[in-house]
DNA sequence: GTGTTTGCAAAGTGTTTGCAATTTA
DNA sequence: TAAATTGCAAACACTTTGCAAACAC
């Protein structure tokens, strides 16, 4: 089952992360969350927000994805050595990458089962473990 | 048990791939392939060969990579959004990657267990599994 | 000789930064 | 009004490309 996080929630987050809610992060915000689960770039809610007469900068979009990163209502994904993707879903969960489309679909987390992982040098620690999963045509 | 691959083996991987045995792809494979397991980056490799007073330029460090990689002799690991790391292991196996160094380091193939997975979509297949695990100082 | 490969410098791509103007509290 | 945020354009880091010169077969 999906949650959809109310818009009010994320104003508190926004809040609790220090961060005023301006113009911009609302309306990024709103883009974001309220659709359910989505994985975007930065150039791809930019195209978003022009599209739903958001006035936002390009810069302003990476600013606030990785403010909203940092926050912790959303999370960066590495799946192509050419952009960053971010994931409203912040839970732990994995990915289908399609390489051929670019997409990303998240993938349950008791979908897949990591066994018994050797453990971090002393002083270190496993920060996430992230898996992908690789499609391309046949 | 760690496999030393050959230099002679390397120089009929090329042979196989259509690769000319160039002075600058043999001297690449020998950094490569002469000590171990190795991740390295393009720029790393690049250095590391003028270090050795090996004459490469950056375009032929970045088009021998691809090229040995296509060939199935390296395979490219997606850690980091900046950057391209290339494996001399292209046997089936996963990484840590240390955020604080950028260093990448092997998890055998058997420490980490991957359990059912949704089925791909017809017409598409796994390419890959690739599980990162992530590593920060506590 | 003929086709491949190389090196250079220029172009490209996604991302970050500096700073004046604007907005928020 | 003081501090934070924005937008722009310039700067950046990494990677790719175009093309003449060098090289492999």
């Amino acid at each position: 089952m999906k949650k959809v996080r109310p818009y009010s929630h994320v104003l508190d987050q926004l809040r609790t992360a220090g961060l005023r809610p301006t113009r911009q992060r609302l309306a990024l915000a709103k883009l974001l969350f309220e659709g359910g689960d989505r994985h975007v770039t930065a150039e791809m809610l930019h195209a978003e927000a022009l599209g739903a007469a958001v006035r936002v900068s390009l810069a302003t979009v990476y600013n606030t994805l990785h403010q909203f990163t940092n926050a912790g209502i959303l999370r960066e994904i590495v799946v192509d050595a050419s952009r960053s993707y971010f994931d409203t879903n912040t839970s732990n969960h994995h990915h289908f990458f399609f390489e051929d489309s670019g997409e990303l679909q998240d993938i349950e987390s008791d979908l897949i089962t990591i066994g018994e992982l050797p453990p971090p040098p002393p002083g270190k620690s496993v920060k996430s473990v992230d898996v992908v999963v690789r499609i391309t045509a046949d």
